[in-house]
DNA sequence: GATATTCATAGGTTTTAGTTATGGAGATCA
DNA sequence: TGATCTCCATAACTAAAACCTATGAATATC
């Protein structure tokens, strides 16, 4: 009632030997194997396609047209087996990653170049948003994986630990440079932290015990840069992570201090889905994203 | 070991509903059905298509690649059931028909009119040789049929007789007009014949019971129309079937003579390979054949 | 007339596909 | 929190499909 491939290759096979022990041969089975199926061929389809004739075998009209269908349907079939072999073997294709902001302009640079050392072909699609929205978009499929915060707490997800990296304290020049401060010493400033959502601003709130209802006064910053600026004004303190003292403190008129050990830190690592099957792949991809950091010394388990 | 039609007509199905029991229904089949088939298939390929998540079940990257390679590939085969339908309903398509030279100017027109009315879409292809060239090449398979003087006595060809035509004397003007002849008066005339090959120079031969040794003195013609143009010269006298005369005699200085009863007369007929299965619509081609002669009630069964 | 070739058919076996029953893991709800 | 529900996987068994060997029929060949 169903035309099926083997039936399709018989045919092929028939079709170029116009002779039933032949085409069985090349077709490994015997030959009223191969009667059968080209006859249930023929009355699925209630056409006739070869002429039995009895020392000639050969197509009928009808025939030749089949065959001119049915062999581009093996092709693209042998095709599909082929395409098969090659995604079997082959690494990363397309990575949807989605970063947090206060890790984006400072990773991605030494990660881009490091991911198409290691896969020159891979189609890097790059999404910059809040964790929040990452962590949905993971969820949904829009995101194959994504470079954020630990922990997530989402028992649909994986978390590898990538890196920790300290926060330090950018306070403005007149300020008295270079020596390392205590965290408590925080209460007494005046802290500019970045916008709602960002969980950057969540760990600087907590590290330091301060009131979480607007510390600075309702001047929150809508990225790093933008608060080292605030800061180089003389408008307060902030934080940053030490991956962006280089690039946020080159062109602003403020000073750096680190604080005293236990400095507050974060962690930082790859989360995707559990049940993403290229898990292993983004295992490499862990590594690879380690090495762009330059930090993969710094390696520790989340929490 | 090897990809089926089924499997990837399930992994459409599943695909677009995303949900096992769903589309497992609309296959008609049950759930653990379908896990096997996509299972086996996942294997098969050794690609992982689809992310199973306890929720959520999504295409993988590899599995949108997939799909996109299988569904024009379901189609095709879709498209192959309509031919096969079409096929199954549909005439004739494509008529390769052979006709001997002394039928083919005098019927074709007819034939070809008719044709076309009762199958508009045919594509007629016609061969005009002689017969031996024509029972070859049926066999072969070049030609579908061939309307010939019957019998042929080959036991691999099918013979339907179409019509019996009777064969006229062809005599100078200046002979004595319109009197019927007997055929035993032929014995003390100059014969012109056709050349070697032609049948019915042969068929001529025996109703006269003449010298099969050039008759004519080796003054074959290579067609009708030049056998009357040389009776026309007063070189001889010729015979022709009856369906010739209007188109042969009609700018030569000739007279018709009939012969009495019982006239020399020829079966003509279409012939075919008992082997092809278009013989039913060969049959119907017959009919449209005898009807082009406009001779249907002179139908005769061949010996 | 005997033999060989070639395809079709028949009976029995193996393989494949399908069914129902069941289990487990994660959501959902009281 | 435990009970229930949803959803997919697994297992054991059954039905269907595909295949093999043996055999037959028709024709060509010696």
């Amino acid at each position: 009632m169903n035309i099926t491939l083997r039936q399709l290759r018989y045919f092929k096979a028939l079709a170029e030997d116009l002779h039933f022990g032949r085409a069985a041969d090349r077709c490994a089975i015997s030959q009223p194997a191969l009667s059968v199926q080209i006859r249930e061929l023929e009355e699925n389809l209630g056409v006739e396609l070869f002429e039995r004739q009895p020392r000639a075998l050969r197509l009928t009209q009808r025939g030749e047209e089949f065959a001119e269908r049915a062999n581009p349907i093996l092709q693209a079939v042998d095709e599909l087996g082929d395409w098969a072999q090659t995604a079997r073997g082959r690494g990363l294709s397309l990575l949807r990653l989605g970063i947090i902001p206060t890790i984006a302009p400072y990773l991605l640079p030494n990660f881009i170049s490091a991911l198409t050392e290691a896969h020159p072909k891979v189609d890097l699609h790059v999404r910059e948003t809040v964790t929040p929205r990452l962590v949905d978009e993971l969820l949904d499929g829009q995101l194959d994986a994504a470079i954020v915060a630990l922990p997530l707490d989402e028992p649909a997800l994986v978390e590898t630990p990538l890196f920790t990296e300290e926060m330090v304290l950018i306070r403005p020049n007149t300020d008295q440079n270079a020596t390392p401060v205590q965290l408590d010493t925080l209460a007494s400033m005046r802290l500019l932290l970045l916008e709602e959502g960002h969980c950057f601003r969540d760990q600087a709130i907590s590290f330091c015990n301060i009131n979480p209802n607007r510390p600075g006064g309702g001047l929150d910053g809508s990225s790093l840069g933008t608060l080292v600026q605030m800061v180089g004004a003389g408008i307060g303190v902030t934080l940053i992570p030490e991956m962006a003292i280089d690039v946020e403190t080159r062109s602003a008129p403020v000073c750096i201090n680190r604080f005293d050990a236990p400095a507050p830190q974060r962690s930082i690592g790859l989360a995707w889905r559990a049940s993403n099957p290229m898990g292993e792949m983004l295992n490499e991809l862990a590594d690879i994203v380690q090495k762009a950091a330059g930090r993969g010394e710094d390696q520790q388990p989340a929490a």
